[in-house]
DNA sequence: ATTGACCCAGAATAAATAGTCGGGTATGAT
DNA sequence: ATCATACCCGACTATTTATTCTGGGTCAAT
């Protein structure tokens, strides 16, 4: 069982989190001592500690302001994640033919529990019939499963890459279809592997969903 | 004539950027000192100044690791901006009837600079008609300028709305359209201020864009 | 009743960090 | 020529900040 966040915890937590957005940067321990209401900061540093032991943040010993929240503690939080999610997301997309161009955060909790959006541009015409076209700019959703037909980003001999995912009861049962004749299907083996599911096309200010 | 940023100092922002991005909180003057490869931190000292002074950073004076890159720092960078902007973007929208629920950023300096966009939930159905709903999520495009039809964020009397903007040459020439006839035109006097346009709808994965 | 998890007080110490002083060089404009 | 600007050097000081120490308290579970 992992351990739980106590009441405590939880508002330290909450008030690096709010320094955080307020000033952009972390704040001190006298700080949190000061916004905690305690006189001694070595409440600080106990509950620091079961903050890190507890995976909900990480620093560095020794230096001012190091602390970072984790993203299980914006979970705890119910917080979206933002700027320290960025590393994360884009890490994960070592792409050449894809420049990655920004991101979007997904948000509330009630909607849709950890959304993570981003966006990139399309290069090359392998798509032209869904309606991608080179030099879109398409919004991406990193998820772990898809369905037959749905649109995705594909990482293949670790080059980015879109296509149509589909899932069929005949040989191949599984491959990745360009919609563009010119192009060539491609079957799943282990240099495949699925990175987000492409939710829409973003152009001249409007937002269109893919098909 | 807007002072310009220097090499050196596009340097020292450009390792403050790269730094957040990486550790989640800014540089000391030690650390700053050894990526710019020189060996007196008054160089750091002297740059930040500019820096400062150009607008380009904000700091708090004998505070560690409290420098913060300001949207034209990021413009400099040619960088998006993320977090930071999300005060700035949040602070125009003082909304009791729509609950702000994160944001989107900017997007490549080629297609649309200086692009601007958040995210809103709607609440109330005055615009039903137009196919926004009560707790939609919309995305939202910062703006100056809007032409006939175009779905606006208002603040009406310091409360934020969504409403058609319409302008007309007949009397009243200018004036807000709610979607639902059970709802009021809204008449232009100094109390309207028209803050961004209504890109599209978000929704359950998809983007709609409005009409 | 005792233990351990959690929390707090008040201080002292050690280390990290920002800021200062008094220069120097090179470049371009007036 | 001299001035202003941008940038740098090296050593030093002042302040902020993290850490350690010694000693508590409560409360729930064993």
């Amino acid at each position: 069982m992992e351990k739980q966040i106590t009441k405590r915890q939880k508002d330290l937590l909450s008030i690096i989190y709010q320094y955080i957005q307020d000033s952009g940067y972390p704040p001190t321990f006298e700080e949190m001592r000061e916004k905690l209401g305690v006189s001694s900061n070595q409440s600080v540093v106990d509950l620091l500690k079961k903050l890190l032991d507890g995976g909900f943040i990480q620093r560095q010993a020794s230096e001012a302001r190091s602390v970072a929240i984790l993203p299980r503690g914006y979970k705890a939080l119910d917080q979206p994640s933002l700027a320290p999610f960025l590393g994360a997301t884009t890490a994960g997309v070592p792409a050449e033919s894809i420049e990655i161009t920004g991101q979007w955060q997904q948000l509330s909790k009630e909607v849709e529990r950890s959304r993570d959006v981003f966006i990139l541009r399309v290069r090359g015409d392998s798509m032209m019939n869904a309606g991608i076209n080179d030099n879109d700019m398409v919004l991406v959703e990193h998820r772990e499963h898809f369905i037959h037909k749905d649109i995705v980003l594909a990482e293949v001999d670790h080059e980015a890459t879109i296509k149509r995912f589909m899932s069929v009861d005949t040989p191949p049962y599984l491959y990745l279809k360009p919609e563009n004749p010119a192009y060539e299907n491609i079957l799943f083996k282990d240099n495949v592997e699925l990175k987000g599911k492409i939710l829409g096309v973003l152009n001249s200010g409007t937002l269109k969903p893919v098909k």
